[in-house]
Parts: C-alpha cells; sequence; structure tokens
DNA sequence: TTGAAAGCGATACCAC
DNA sequence: GTGGTATCGCTTTCAA
C-alpha cells in the first residue's frame, strides 16, 4: 500500500492499524473488541490508530469467523398496502428499537411480497449469515417460513401463538382471558343473553376469544350455541353477524365481538334495528384500537399490550442467540379491560 | 425427499459439496456462481451434490472475497408513525421490489428513528460490508447521512433534489414544470388572479413548485407577489393560507395549492366564504392523492409517477454498483396534470 | 476444462 | 499482556 498517512476511506485493515499503533494484530483485535487482557497503554495506542485511520472492522471477516453478524431481521410478510396501512407496526417497530437501544444490534426488516419473495428470503437468511436472528410478526398464522428457519437453526421468535404443533419460540396475548374478562364483565354488569361475534375459526385469535368467552359463560352456565355468529374481524362481517344475531335471538342484552372493527359493525346494525347502546345492548370489542374510543358511544375494550409484545420478543430472540441450546417457548401477555359508555361504564 | 443422508442444517462447506461431486472446490465454485468454463457433467454432479447436502455458500466468505452482500439497503428515516401512515411508502417498495425481480439481490429495510440510529446506521453501512448501495428516501432533504455515506464510497441515491450543492445521484419530480403547467391550465381556462399556496420555502419541493408557478405568471404578465401564501403542505396550512389570500385579494379566481391537502384545506375555506368551485374559484393541487379523487368536487391536480420514480432509483443505484466511478447525476421526472371539476373539467 | 494454492480480513488459541 | 499463527469458507489467478 501506499506510504502516505492519508486515510482512505475503508481502505485501512486491521494489520495497517496494528502497525500504526506498534502492537501486533492479535493486540490490536483485544483492543478494538474491547476484549480483557489489554494494557491500558496499548488500547489508547491502538484507538488512535484506529481513529486516524478511519478504521472500519470489516463485516464479513469478522462475520466468517465469530458467526455472528450483529443484525437483527424483522420479517413482516404482509402486502405493503396493508403493512403501511396498520398502526400497529409503527409501534411494533419502536418496541423493537427500545430493547435494542445500545446493543449495537442493527434492525433491518424485511417484507417479503410474494411466493418467490419468500423462497429468495428463505434463502438468504436460512445461511445464517445475514441475521443472527429473526423476529415474525405474521398476521396470517400459516407461514410455513419461520418453522423452516427455526429448522435450519436460526434463531426464531414469531407473534401470536402458531397454528399446529409448530416448536417455535412465540409471544401472543392471552386471548382466552381477555375474553373470558370482557364476557364476565358483561354478565356482572347484570346481561344475561351475552352473545359474541368470534373470530375465524383458522386463525388462533380467533379460535382463543371464542373459547375465553365460553369458558365464562359456562361458567355461569348461560352457555348457548345460538348465541355465537362469526366474522373475519372486519367492520361489514360484525355488521353482518349483529344482524343474523338479532334475527334469532332478538332477546339478546349484550354482545362481545373479538375485535374493536366487528364491534362498530355491530353497533351500527344495533343503531339501525332501534336498539339503545348500551341501555338494550352492552358491547365489548377486543384490541382496543384508537377507533373503539372514538366511536360513539365509546366502546369498551379489551387492550392488549403491543409495545410490551415487541420487547419481549425482542429479549426472547437475543437470549436464544446467546444460547442457541434454548428450547422454544411460548409467553402469554396479560390484556387488560378497558370500560367504556357501550358497556354502560 | 426421502431418507438416506442426513443433512445437518447449514454444515455443508463448498469442500464437502466438491468431494461428493468428485471435483475440486474451483470448480465446485465456479458451477455454483454460474461461471464459465466448467462442463455439462461437472455442474450437474455439483447441482446435484449440492442439493444432495443442502449446500448454503457461506455469505461472509463470499462478501470476503468478493466485495460484494447482494443486499441493497432501503433507508427511510421517519418517524415510523409518519411512515406507516403514508401511502407513498408502499408503492415505493413495490416499484423498488419489481426493478430488483429476478436479480437476486435482497432489499432490506432501516428506519433509524434518532439521531442514535443514524449514528450506528452510518457505521453500518458505511463499513461497506452489510448492503452495496442504499436508496434514500428523505422527506426532510436536510438529511446528512446520505452524502456522509456517498463520501466514504458507497453508492447512494436518493429521492428528492438535495438542498445545497451536495454530489450524489437523485431522482426527483418536475416540480416546476408541472406546477407551471398548473398554473397555465388556469390561466388557459380563462383565469386571470390566479393565486398560489406554495410549499415551505425551505424544502425543495416546496421552491421548485413556487418557481413553475412564477414562471407561468410572469409569462402571462401577471404575476404579482400578493397573490402568493405559503403553507407546510398540510390542510390546516391550506385553509388558513387560502382565508389570508381571500382577505387580500377577493378577487382571485383560480388558486394552485402545491400540495393536494393544501388545496382541501383551500376548498373548505372558499367553501365558508360562499365561493363556489369551480365557477367562482377554480381550484388545483399537486400529488394526485386519493384524496383527490374522492373530493367534492373532485380536485384536478399534477400526478408525479411514484413508480417509476422508485425504479428509476434502483436502476441508477444498480448502475452505481456496477460501476463505482459514474459520476453522480440528477433525474428529474415528467408529471401529467389530471384535470378534474375543481377547475372546470 | 480442471485443480492447486494464494489470498480476502478478521478472531482466537497457544506459547511466551 | 503480548505476539505468532491457524482458521473461518469462499473466489480467483495461474499452470497444467
Amino acid at each position: 500500500m501506499a506510504a502516505g498517512t492519508q486515510p482512505v476511506a475503508g481502505k485501512a485493515r486491521l494489520e495497517d492499524v496494528a502497525r500504526l499503533a506498534r502492537v501486533s494484530r492479535s493486540t490490536a483485535s483485544r483492543a478494538i473488541t474491547g476484549a480483557p487482557g489489554v494494557s491500558e497503554e496499548a488500547r489508547a495506542a491502538v484507538e488512535r490508530a484506529a481513529r486516524q485511520l478511519n478504521y472500519r472492522p470489516n463485516r464479513a471477516a469478522r462475520s466468517l469467523v465469530t458467526r455472528r453478524t450483529d443484525l437483527i431481521g424483522l420479517v413482516i410478510p404482509e402486502p405493503t398496502s396493508r403493512l403501511f396501512g396498520d398502526p400497529h407496526f409503527p409501534r411494533l417497530i419502536r418496541g423493537v428499537n427500545e430493547e435494542l437501544a445500545g446493543k449495537d444490534l442493527q434492525l433491518v426488516l424485511f417484507t417479503p411480497q410474494s411466493e418467490q419473495d419468500e423462497r429468495r428470503l428463505e434463502g438468504h437468511l436460512g445461511s445464517g449469515q445475514i441475521v443472527d436472528g429473526a423476529l415474525f410478526v405474521s398476521l396470517h398464522g400459516a407461514d410455513p417460513l419461520p418453522a423452516r428457519l427455526a429448522a435450519q437453526g436460526v434463531p426464531v421468535v414469531v407473534s401470536g401463538r402458531p397454528l399446529g404443533a409448530v416448536e417455535i419460540t412465540y409471544v401472543d396475548v392471552d386471548n382466552q382471558r381477555g375474553a373470558a374478562v370482557a364476557a364476565r364483565h358483561l354478565l356482572a354488569a347484570g346481561r344475561r343473553v351475552v352473545a359474541t361475534i368470534a373470530g375465524p375459526r383458522d386463525m388462533v385469535a380467533g379460535q382463543d376469544r371464542r373459547a375465553g368467552y365460553r369458558q365464562a359463560m359456562s361458567d355461569a352456565g348461560l352457555l348457548d350455541r345460538t348465541l355465537e355468529e362469526a366474522g373475519d374481524f372486519t367492520r361489514e362481517s360484525g355488521y353482518a353477524a349483529m344482524r343474523a344475531l338479532l334475527a334469532r335471538r332478538p332477546d339478546l342484552d349484550a354482545v362481545f365481538a373479538a375485535s374493536d372493527q366487528m364491534a362498530l359493525g355491530a353497533m351500527r346494525a344495533l343503531r339501525e334495528a332501534g336498539r339503545r347502546v348500551p341501555e338494550d345492548v352492552a358491547v365489548v370489542g377486543f384490541d382496543d384500537s384508537p377507533a373503539a374510543a372514538a366511536a360513539e358511544p365509546p366502546l369498551s375494550s379489551v387492550r392488549w399490550p403491543l409495545d410490551e409484545m415487541a420487547r419481549e420478543m425482542t429479549r426472547l430472540l437475543l437470549r436464544a442467540i446467546e444460547d442457541r441450546s434454548l428450547p422454544p417457548r411460548g409467553v402469554l401477555l396479560a390484556t387488560r379491560l378497558v370500560p367504556r359508555a357501550s358497556s354502560g361504564a
């Protein structure tokens, strides 16, 4: 290399730093990585040399031997149009970032948009050479990618309890208990004909919330399948389900919807049917989305801690990266009922 | 895929593949990378062996010698809350992905949220060992990061003409011409007192659109500074600006707003003032956002090709990666006026 | 067309 | 504490 002292961008190697600091490459490496067993003197010399040469460790070389990349992947296999419309993701990303703060780990986002994208991504992540581990936010829990990666030895944490018996670490909301609390809340208010608009049967959140509702109703000795109708979490489906329920059980005096959107649709149907909320029919939703508080009347809802979810996922992932032998585990986060006018609060 | 050898995940190296295929590592490497000069026979043997062993090239090792990562960064230094609320980003990402399709390049997203994040990111990207190059979507053009990276030799393309004399490749909308076309459209419709609600002075898009308006007005011999008011692209600022304009120039018969949001705010102010659109005052916006078509009356607007912008940025970046000696350049994309009822179409 | 061998730039083991 | 050196897994001359 040239004899000048010009710090050519990205050109200095550890060897150059070592030479300038008049130490061996080994010592220079220890100083740079902060490893123990380096005299204060040597460390200072190395740091000065590194700064002078504008030294940047070659991450490929480092990864080759450490088998680490210091990159954490966040995979969101959603159509970008939905991804960017959903207010959950910003908070989720913020939560991850908070947990990563001060860790010198860089978060990278992947948003596969097609089967082809997913295959390519599997190749990239599966090599284990791009990220040290990956978080999956899979809204439709059927995505095979996380399980495949986990099988290849890549540390993986997913949001939402996976369908089936996949051996994978996940963090989820305690949907069942949350739904049970909502139903009990309605019962405690004196309601006796408590219907539910459940979620889809093929989604875990739908199943669990339905199970929670049934448990509460069963405990009260009031379980009745004619009080159940299913939707797909959308407002329209909530509207349709409510109309079906009203037709079948005009005597109902409360309804628990497995999502705020469905609850809002239900409220419209109730209004159109001339039922007052909460006087005639009390309503509780799930998610405590902004729309819940803004509704007229304000909608009681079950809140779950998205931020904490993101942080817990990150913590679990970091732990799994530290110790690859850790067995998979599931974590359920508690929900909280936020009572508002729609249930008579 | 039945019984037989058990390919231990991520354990096979090129050497193993070569041995199984009964060729040298060199030949195996050539076969894997698709390099020329390999007999069909050898290639087939290597491919079979690779599949059998579930071989994945170690990307760190490869990068170490090729000095490539096959990763393209997309950096969006926006608060995630804004990022995910803005409908532009999905289309942008889709455009990038389309251009990347079939290239075996993986897109990774970075969303630095703070000064600290940006510094860390500079370190990571600046090493040149994480991405081969980066696209920057910097809504506020003042971000120093792209220029810094470019100075370190990392190929970089930004969206939006940068403020100042930064030597960096960019793609932007031809804001000036678009604004001029909008103003001329109003003039051609017979309007004579054409006001403008301009964008912020410290944003390039604001400056350029104002310049376009002035040029058209000046060409018509109708330039008059009392017809100009500035906003910050938001609906509220458009409302306030319109009120100020009406107070100052009650004789105005048209207004060009530098954003649809401002145009919508202006239309509200006009309605409140008892002016009919377009009979009394014609209105044209900029961006042709979904809100424009949905407005009442539908808003004429200047459309710019977001998808093409994303694709052109990607093309320029790929070219810059191929040939690092390419000088920076700026590309301006044409806009198109979409006339609707608000301007009498 | 093929193979042997020289790196790429770090880390980490092992003497000293 | 420090320094020599093997090593990580791949690509790429250079000869054969």
